[in-house]
DNA sequence: TTGTATGCGTTATCAA
DNA sequence: TTGATAACGCATACAA
């Protein structure tokens, strides 16, 4: 194995300039197909890889993205990775992970270091949060950025991916109306975040569209953990029975976790004495006992999508993986514009946390 | 924003050349301590970053460690990477992803990128199966590696991170029978595996040591899925009564969740009839019911320890995030030679699976 | 259609 | 202790 073969060595094998050998590479038009045909050869005989430093460097595409993570504790950001993971299989650019530990320091640090190295095509910033500031500016500088984030309303122009909350929670509490329920509680996440106001629109519209007023006293705020939802599912159990609510609505499934915690804990059965949805179908919840119905999100799918959402924005196409000899040539650049806010669809996930399910209900659409 | 400061402007700045410049950026000794001060300052005034693909090309120490993960598909992936990526956190160095999705292809493209690449200062494999052999050139090749793999016998020489199977076995299979149980099966994970290898060793140990000679009728062979778990754990259940097992030892928490499944098809109890141990602690372990007693994996301490590892390898230290301003120069090299070799103890946790916990042997510790 | 020459930002090898 | 200067491998005008 030659422990470094270079573009020169290509060009001499081939009895060619390396300027000429640059072109294929980049596929530009202007080569003869036959001189293109036989470099191709070479280059797959040599088993030849161009020096990403190198041809960063001269001012070329480069193959990396970045991808900004917040730290791995979320559970969901596995997922949205395994996503984006497979979205790149299929080109030939590899990933570069940013994770972000909160530090504000960290952040422009990795920022930075991303803004001056030209090392990255792109940028997929999954829930930025603080950084937000950061990545907008990048996004102003011409870099290609797309972003998931539920946390923040989304800033205009910048490519977006992520799910209809409003939609998704109206149909969750929907899926209690139709089981007969009329006292529904809803336990939110972080008010500050987009998607738990999303969520509990959701929650009063579907209330409000069957003529039930919202009962105050059913809403509670949890954080999103399974503590949280423990703490509130409490008070609520805590009620006099004629007072409790005979569903709940959980803004994530973790919240619900918690709920089952707290009505194991107070003798309360589910789905016996009370319903319960909760909002993401972690693989958790298939194995939790009572299984959760649940709002699921298509975490894999959004990183997927993103992915292919940054791709097309590049100038250069997304380049398969055997791209070399086996591509056509020539004009490819004709990237259709996609939209640059993408939503995707959640889907009602029916198991056991709501009783026997009566009717198709189980695949109702988000409106 | 300047919107790019090089090397020169710096140099420039401070009335320098720029291989001075260079100098204090790459910590070498030689330089005057009053100007690596002044340049020190310039630099943070100016807030350059170097820029990774000149380095790279010009023969410098690259900041990016590759790390070859599998198909982001097995549970304990991300967690791993949530070590990995807390370590990287405290250098200045960054995460470049190598996803390996299966195909044969794929991986030798990557690996052949990384070898002619100078890109990537050091390796990090995670279970790189296939790939273990383009793993084991590039070692040759005088590139850190570290892996991670619990499949292969690790290949002698390669630094290497994991946990000790055969006593993680043995401890749970003691944990039986220190609660009353002799009639004790195992559902193996695939024995190509040598952690199931060690496992079953562990598993027959712990009988043998108690005088339990081992059924072979107890012994059977899942996936580590839960699928393989159920379909194993049926063929248990159909035996009659009397040659029943009272307790199983799992290969890991999927198995562990199917062999549940199995058990609430057949009107098994748990832990009632059978007492159940499992094999990873996966989070959702703790929120299954009932919960489950098994053997924990340090997974996010093994991604942050192979990594410690590998920078103790890379020749210039891991340099701290804030490392140009308030760290001490000169003599910095010192690093400890490292054992090639770390085993990371694995600990029983003790839950519902096993029936009422009888004592203190919750943190029972591995052998 | 192809070749020549120059530059990208940094490190390393010399001298000074 | 410092400063020129030559690589590093590739992309891109500009010529031919």
């Amino acid at each position: 194995m030659a422990d470094k073969v270079t573009i020169n060595d290509i060009a001499r094998l081939a009895g060619v300039s390396k300027a000429t050998v640059s072109r294929v590479l980049n596929r530009k038009p202007d080569v003869d197909p036959a001189t293109r045909e036989r470099i191709l050869h070479i280059i797959e005989e040599q088993s030849f890889v161009p020096n990403m430093a190198a041809s960063g460097l001269a001012g070329g595409q480069s193959r990396l993205i970045g991808v900004l993570v917040p730290s791995l504790t979320w559970h969901f950001i596995p997922y949205i990775i395994r996503g984006v993971a497979e979205a790149v299989a299929q080109t030939s650019y590899d990933l570069v992970l940013y994770s972000m530990n909160d530090l504000e320091q960290d952040k422009s640090d990795a920022l930075a270091r991303i803004l001056t190295t030209k090392l990255t095509a792109g940028l997929l910033g999954i829930v930025p949060g603080q950084s937000a500031k950061y990545v907008t500016r990048l996004h102003k500088h011409g870099m290609p950025i797309v972003i998931i984030d539920d946390q923040i309303q989304p800033p205009a122009h910048i490519p977006w991916v992520g799910v209809d909350n409003l939609s998704g929670a109206y149909t969750a509490v929907r899926h209690l109306i139709r089981l007969g329920h009329r006292r529904i509680a809803h336990i939110r996440g972080p008010m500050r975040n987009l998607c738990c106001q999303e969520r509990h629109q959701g929650y009063c519209k579907a209330l409000q569209e069957a003529g039930i007023t919202p009962n105050p006293e059913w809403i509670l705020d949890g954080d999103f953990t399974s503590e949280g939802g423990e703490i509130a599912a409490r008070k609520l159990f805590a009620l006099p029975p004629e007072k409790r609510p005979t569903a709940i609505f959980a803004s994530s499934d973790p919240t619900a976790y918690g709920i089952i915690s707290a009505a194991e804990e107070a003798g309360v059965r589910i789905p016996g004495d009370i319903a319960l949805v909760g909002f993401d179908d972690l693989e958790t919840s298939a194995y939790i006992r009572p299984g959760l119905t649940t709002i699921r999100q298509p975490f894999v799918e959004m990183g997927r999508k993103a992915m292919e959402l940054l791709f097309s924005m590049l100038n250069t196409q997304p380049l398969s993986k055997q791209p070399l000899l086996h591509q056509p040539f020539g004009a490819a650049n004709q990237t259709e514009s996609e939209p640059v806010r993408v939503y995707l669809d959640t889907r009602l996930v029916v198991r056991a946390s709501c009783g026997a399910s009566q009717g198709p209900q189980s695949f109702a659409q988000a409106v």
